[in-house]
DNA sequence: TCGAATTCGTTCATGTTTGAATAATACAAA
DNA sequence: TTTGTATTATTCAAACATGAACGAATTCGA
């Protein structure tokens, strides 16, 4: 009989809630640290989906990239395009599709962006060792199955 | 030498993203659940502060007790209001200060909220055993500081 | 006691995220 | 081909979140 037998939910909901929690608070570090390179986190996010494609990708593939509904991705590209770090190019293969392709300079605000993320990296695990980090990663992968 | 030393914030950093995605994805899972009840998280969070404080709390306090700023209160206690299971009182001791106030209907809705999470609770930790919720739970508390 | 600084909640403008509805295109089956 | 079903990106309304500016009330120091 311990916390947990007694009271299942109680424990796993304030686990779940602590999760949330840092999340958000890490989300918004990373923010702040973009911040200097008018990103957020979310955009830099798909810049590095288009990195790692190494080739344009097209709307619905970026939702999957960054988790969100299409919708989200058409403002977010909205913004991307305005602010030129990005353009779109239609799809040959495909007239409804619309391919999101990196300019040189989307790439360069991309590197920036990583390099202003480190020292808030390192600081968010500063208390925490390298095991500490493989663990959380394992922890954290038994969590995100429907 | 290993991959972390070799490429300290790439890993570090997907991790990070790992973090806000999970909790991203488990916020959005309590919200289903909470949907039935015409509730989120965020709101069922501010009746769950309410009730463990046992007397109403003034719109500043709650505004620390979910994280956000009181601009945010404000609109959520609106709603909350407007749906009846919350109401404003004055503050005998402050009057610039608004007390808000669990109403019985408010009390029925928190804890219909936390019954409708138990289910998705458990289905996310399915994979997790007890250890590890509690090691989840240590690792976490090693990253909130500033 | 008087005045300055602080704290309280609200309003407003702005930005993010979602889901439903829509038009255009693709594709599969008859 | 033609018909019906999928899928594509977009628009729109709504919920959620932030920060700046504001009026009202409190508090602290001279």
């Amino acid at each position: 009989m311990n916390e947990f037998d007694e009271c299942p939910t109680e424990g796993a909901l304030g686990l779940l809630t602590l999760l949330i929690k840092t999340g958000r608070l890490a989300e918004s570090r990373l923010d702040e640290a973009l911040a200097s390179e008018n990103l957020t986190f979310v955009k830099w996010r798909t810049l590095e989906a288009l990195v790692k494609a190494n080739s344009p990708v097209c709307l619905g593939e970026l939702a999957k990239s960054i988790n969100c509904v299409k919708s989200n991705v058409t403002q977010l590209a909205d913004k991307l395009q305005a602010e030129g770090i990005v353009k779109r190019v239609a799809d040959p293969n495909d007239r409804r599709s619309i391919l999101i392709e990196l300019t040189g300079q989307g790439s360069r605000v991309h590197q920036a962006g990583l390099k202003a993320m480190e020292t808030t990296t390192r600081k968010l695990f500063s208390s925490s060792t390298e095991p500490d980090r493989i663990a959380l990663r394992d922890l954290l992968g038994k969590l995100d199955g429907r």
